[in-house]
RNA sequence: GUGGUUGUAGCUCAAUCGGUUAGAGCGCCGGACUGUGGCUCCGGAGGUUGCGGGUUCGAUCCCCGUCAGCCACCCCA
């Protein structure tokens, strides 16, 4: 058995190559578009970096090692920390608000499933130093962009949108205590997937009477704001905490983005610095796992980097994005590697083709020529399997007459042309071609 | 980390009750075709049946272990 690639890890054959490479250019089109400026960091970070106050869940997987100068070390698993202090360190140099985006591949040492390997690339976009709503709105409809960019509309994406702040108010109102906070959030987080009457168990076997959990389950299916409204009295206060939500929600329906988007005060973010608007994209079908998510984390630059600057963003992996697009038919095509194909009748028209080569890829054209002697039948079929737009046969007769045979193998035509003009019939056929 | 399930050619799959030399399609290579591509026809290469052990006269098939994929749990970048 040949050595793999390690359990979790990915070889990239050139389709794969193909759909990665459109997956991030894509995301770096649409991040230019709302004006974030790329940057990015080691991908080898020291230990401390994420065990000092990062999320705990992400400790017990970080994909560490001492390295041979017996440092603690270890492969990135999220881009946050390493934004936070690369912040913190020219904070007063930078104008706010800082739109800044990144394309990490990011590790974790952790069972692999579909959808979730060892190892994967995500966009990161941050949007840093300003405590409004519509720097919520901004990076949701960002988010909601780096997905439409491919052909996935409202009918394939929906946005789940949450407020930490809003959320605790409410659990607080119907008298859940701090204790029982991390199990209400456990149940939340799968009341999509769990049996009502499994969910109903949990709660009252953490001490809570049946009308909280009766309010509780109305706050968690509410999909809309009247829903919210009228759960009942006595939460006013609370619901007030929804303000700033509401106000995204406008703003994003202002832009366009209103189809996309579900109130789902359900959604539960695993990493714990969140303090405000938290959001996740999914597959309409709800087939796969979150595309993305992310939210406001307004303490922990502070936490992390010392300084005070309110914050939020969003990750969004290629993996599951990349096993929808397969799914809806949207992965490239098989691309074509090149643009002209030279085709030599004989040894002697070696040196003719050579120079040709040379000519056409100054001119930026992707050229490529049979390595070894073959017949003109065979060359073409190469010609053709490359998806080459251009053929150029030379032979004796034709240098006889210093001209060569142009083909066009898409249009299916051919015609003898003088050698000095290859270049710009070359040119003007490919046209746009080449300049990408 | 726990439990379940599946591993046969590069890919998708077949192989009767445990029985001879493990097959097919696609793909790949070559030929028909030494001045013209996609099609067609012909031929070829490619396998320690994931790996290791056990039962048996005999194992792709049954048993155990292990590795890997998938699913669920945990958790969720």
């Amino acid at each position: 058995m040949q050595p793999q690639a390690l359990p979790g890890f990915r070889d990239f054959y050139p389709a794969d190559m193909a759909l990665r490479d459109r997956i991030v250019r894509t995301w770096r089109r649409v991040a230019a578009r709302y004006g974030f400026e790329e940057y990015d960091g080691p991908p080898l970070e020291p230990l401390e970096l994420y065990t000092a106050k990062s999320g705990e869940e992400i400790v017990g997987q970080l994909y560490s090692f001492v390295d041979k100068g017996g440092r603690d070390v270890s492969l990135r698993p999220e881009m946050t920390p390493t934004l936070a202090r690369m912040v913190a360190a020219r904070a007063n140099g930078l104008k706010k608000p800082i739109r800044w985006f990144s394309i990490p591949q990011l590790f974790r040492y952790e069972r692999q499933q579909r959808g979730r390997l060892r190892e994967h690339f995500q966009l990161n976009c941050d949007l840093i130093g300003e405590p409004g709503h519509l720097a919520d709105a901004e990076i949701v409809a960002l988010a909601i962009d780096a997905v439409r960019a491919f052909g996935l509309g409202s009918a394939d994406i929906r946005v789940r949108l949450s407020d930490r702040r809003l959320l605790t108010a409410l659990l607080e109102a119907v008298g859940v205590s701090p204790a029982q906070v991390p199990l209400v959030y456990q149940v939340f987080d799968k009341i999509r997937r769990t049996p009502e009457d499994v969910s109903v168990t949990r709660l009252s076997g953490a001490g809570l009477p049946g009308p909280t959990i009766d309010r509780l389950l109305g706050i968690v299916r509410a999909r809309t704001w009247s829903e919210l409204d009228g759960l009942g009295a006595g939460l006013d206060r609370a619901l007030a905490q929804g303000d700033p939500l509401r106000r995204t929600f406008e703003a994003l329906q202002a832009l366009g983005f209103g189809d996309y988007l579900d109130l789902d005060l359900g959604i539960v973010r695993g990493l714990a610095y969140y303090t405000g608007t938290v959001f996740e994209l999914f597959d309409a079908r709800g087939e796969l796992r979150a595309i993305s998510g992310g939210g406001r984390y307004d303490d922990l630059l502070r936490a992390l980097g010392g300084v005070d600057l309110p914050a939020l963003g969003f990750g969004m992996g290629d993996v599951v994005l990349g096993e929808l697009l397969r799914d809806r038919g949207l992965a490239p095509d098989s691309v074509s590697s090149i643009d002209v194909f030279l085709a030599a009748i004989t040894q002697d028209d070696l040196p003719h083709l050579l120079g040709l080569a040379r000519e056409l890829r100054d001119a930026g054209a992707r050229v490529e020529f049979a390595l070894a002697p073959q017949a003109v039948g065979k060359q073409l079929k190469l010609a053709d399997a490359r998806g080459a737009r251009l053929a150029l046969v030379v032979g004796p007769d034709d240098r006889g007459r210093g001209e060569v045979m142009l083909k066009d193998l898409r249009e299916k035509t051919q015609e003898s042309i003088p050698r000095d003009a290859v270049r710009d019939r070359v040119a003007r056929i490919l046209g746009d071609e080449l300049s990408s």
